[in-house]
DNA sequence: TTGACATATCGATATATAGCTATAAATTGA
DNA sequence: TCAATTTATAGCTATATATCGATATGTCAA
């Protein structure tokens, strides 16, 4: 049923959950979406499109670039962000191909007729 | 480059982002990790493979069960865990094909030669 | 009913995280 | 140099989270 049962190291368990840590914030998670969709975009495209205020989005942006993340580049006034984690980008990905909102939420009080 | 760029719901990013910060644990990581290759497993299963404490492990446990990732069944005096979104298989999986750990870690002080 | 075992919960504490406001720092053009 | 713009940071408060030891609860068999 599974194809390779390679033990995970602790090493790898440990980095695995950091990222996923990282990007498991609704902003963060939306930051990585916007990128991922429409590559490197400055602070400024990043919290008006987000509509959130822009000292949220730099500590985000920050905290994101020291868990390595994100990467940023400065271009004069601005700096762009962009995604430097392939397997940030791999994760967003597959959620966005299985990750329908399940339909069956986190309430269990109210039976679905199962 | 991108298939669809059908925008992600704030309902959706909420979910994923729940799912995400619930996994984006260690501890809770090697428990999915365990469930997800062994199938359904109980507390003192996984408590002993992953040589922690057993409150420990029975909060995880609880946690992960709350919030629709995990589900449990008792029997006897044994209660085994399995896990309950097909979402978060998904996203184990996707970490298991792709996402070996990163070459360059976090510290960027020494350069790796490029 | 009692004892043994498995699991869950409580209470306390320590630490981490999120968000806010204000302000600092960097860059550029006038 | 000064003003305008963009981005980063500091200080603070509130809340969430993780862990630990102790204890409670549930289940079964004798």
């Amino acid at each position: 049923m599974k194809h390779m049962t390679q033990n995970i190291s602790a090493e790898a368990v440990q980095q695995a959950a950091n990222m996923l840590k990282c990007i498991g914030h609704p902003i963060r998670l939306q930051i990585i979406d916007l990128l991922d969709k429409n590559g490197e975009q400055n602070v400024t495209t990043i919290y008006a499109t987000l509509g959130i205020e822009q000292a949220i989005a730099s500590q985000h942006l920050n905290l994101m670039r020291d868990k390595g993340v994100l990467a940023s580049r400065r271009d004069g006034v601005n700096v762009y962000y962009r995604i430097d984690d392939p397997r940030v980008t791999r994760v967003i990905d597959c959620i966005h191909d299985h990750c329908q909102p399940k339909e069956r939420v986190l309430d269990r009080s109210t039976p679905t007729g199962r």
